[in-house]
DNA sequence: CGGATTATTAACCATTGGGTTAAGTGTTTA
DNA sequence: TAAACACTTAACCCAATGGTTAATAATCCG
């Protein structure tokens, strides 16, 4: 698997903030208007467009005009991209010889999760 | 499955910059020193030192100082929370239902891929 | 036609990001 | 001790991000 390092940098820096994952979260269960999907944020529509066309440019997104309105899904190829490259990391927390090397090191400081009972993504709070 | 999403803003933003992809394949390989990873790339010492800050920010790095030199490793923790992340999209490439409809939209358009033949990450160049 | 609806573009603002050079801190070694 | 080495911090530049409000474009509908 070679990656493309181009398209690693678009797609890396859409999934970088947490509106945009939360968009790709409510285009999970199916396509979506673009004022449907702003309605779930608190932030403008103008703020919403531009996120679209950052996913947009990661192709992430895919849009389909009828009329008025402007239709959303996700686009997938460039994710299965992004875990391609994760993929390659994948022996440093499986369960292989890596692992027990990582596991002598972080038996040192307990609690290293980070783990501050935060629960999802930016999923739109309460409408 | 729950994602930590400032954990995931950081990773995926860590993640965005070649530079820093870089840095993380050279330690795929095992421990680097700061300079030894400085020489792989043509920037100055002080980029490379911010750029592991934000690797470390992100967790996705560990420091060791012996002397005066800072030996860098990778901790793949949070590699493993993004790869988590992703794992909610496998289905939408995957072989199954939705790849059907997605592969009905995608036959229009071909050689939608994007791969222009370039190669692998922001590696070093030859020494 | 005219007004409401859907969404984008334009212009602006503050913050962040990636880079630079110069200076500073700590460690090794001749 | 003084110089060389490893690395970071400080100060600065410029471009990109993420947000805003106001204006524009296109479509639907009474």
């Amino acid at each position: 698997m070679v990656n493309n390092p181009l398209i690693l940098n678009d797609v890396f820096s859409a999934l970088a903030d947490p509106t945009r994952r939360g968009i790709l979260g409510m285009l999970h269960d199916g396509e979506r208007i673009v004022s449907e999907v702003a309605q779930a944020f608190k932030i403008s529509g103008p703020a919403i467009s531009k996120h679209l066309r950052v996913l947009e440019r990661a192709n992430l997104l895919r849009r389909e005009k009828r009329g008025r309105e402007h239709y959303l899904t996700i686009e997938a190829a460039p994710l299965a991209e992004a875990t391609g490259w994760l993929e390659q990391y994948r022996a440093f927390w499986d369960n292989n010889l890596d692992a027990l090397d990582s596991f002598l090191q972080e038996s040192s400081n307990t609690n290293h999760q980070t783990n501050q009972d935060h629960d999802d993504d930016s999923k739109p709070a309460e409408a």
